[in-house]
DNA sequence: CTTACTGCAAATAGTTTGCAAGAAG
DNA sequence: CTTCTTGCAAACTATTTGCAGTAAG
């Protein structure tokens, strides 16, 4: 016992080689990964990385604010690296791609919604779901039902 | 083999008590309840119903369009009855309970992503997280972390 | 009889945790 | 040496599936 209250615990986060690595995979991402697919990735550069070692990092990642994290109905957690701007997603129900665009009412309604039930909100997130262009036109062509793609 | 085609098949859903049972409850609620939920209120009525029936028949619910599922970030899913008018959802980041509010703007949104995009977009759905009233007050006043309530 | 539905137990998927060893300050 | 981090294996949670028995048409 040093005298430190509980607050002051946790202070020195170590830069190390897999956090280094780990970050680097989500900032070079275009998209959204999931960690199986970031624990993929790692595992090509530092073959001894652990599953554990991601989920752990992706959580401290995401107390420190450097990332984002997902959860779209139905599929699993995914991770991108914290936007500059604010985007909304766009989710293919086909594919699974996920695509991004910018809806700048959200901010008014954000607080709209404070203002006038008193509820204080902190983040406002836009979901569409649909299908993409290219599912669309694969759809129509052929009957072949392709749902299984991102199992 | 009647000479049924693969699409033939599964034409008769059956109405069984369980089925009856666990509808009713899901349209008694006012709120969104969550498969355990759901199971623990049945089995007042229906001793002997298990789990997987709770699950199997929120799958076909679901498949004939008579309840919505939600999977709110990081929480389980959870379940409502088909809305007559759409809405949206506010959801405490401390209590785990769930507002509803209108928007009719998304409708927009939804029509001007379709155009723009190309994006065929079946629904349109706002999220916003935060902090209710009531949370507010009581996190305020005393500094007693409450948020494993809902866990 | 044939098909649908159920409960049970076992399987799965995704994620989290305990622990002992290792590396950093 | 004390604290932080890691890999491994085991634990956990929410959900799904296989199966044999039962009920319904």
């Amino acid at each position: 016992m040093k005298g430190l209250s509980d607050i002051d615990r946790k202070l020195t986060k170590r830069i190390t080689e897999q956090r280094q690595l780990l970050l680097e995979i989500i900032q070079q991402a275009e998209g959204h990964l999931d960690a199986d697919e970031i624990y993929r990735q790692a595992r090509q550069k530092l073959r001894s990385i652990s599953l554990s070692t991601v989920y752990r990092s992706l959580q401290l990642f995401k107390e420190l604010g450097l990332i984002e994290e997902h959860q779209f109905d139905g599929m699993r957690r995914c991770y991108e690296a914290m936007p500059r701007t604010k985007h909304h997603h766009l989710v293919c129900l086909s594919c699974g791609r996920i695509f991004e665009f910018k809806y700048p009412s959200a901010a008014r309604l954000k607080s709209r919604i404070s203002r006038e039930e008193g509820f204080k909100v902190t983040d406002a997130e836009v979901r569409l779901v649909g299908y993409c262009p290219d599912c669309q036109q694969r759809l129509s062509g052929n009957m072949t039902n392709s749902k299984e793609n991102k199992k």
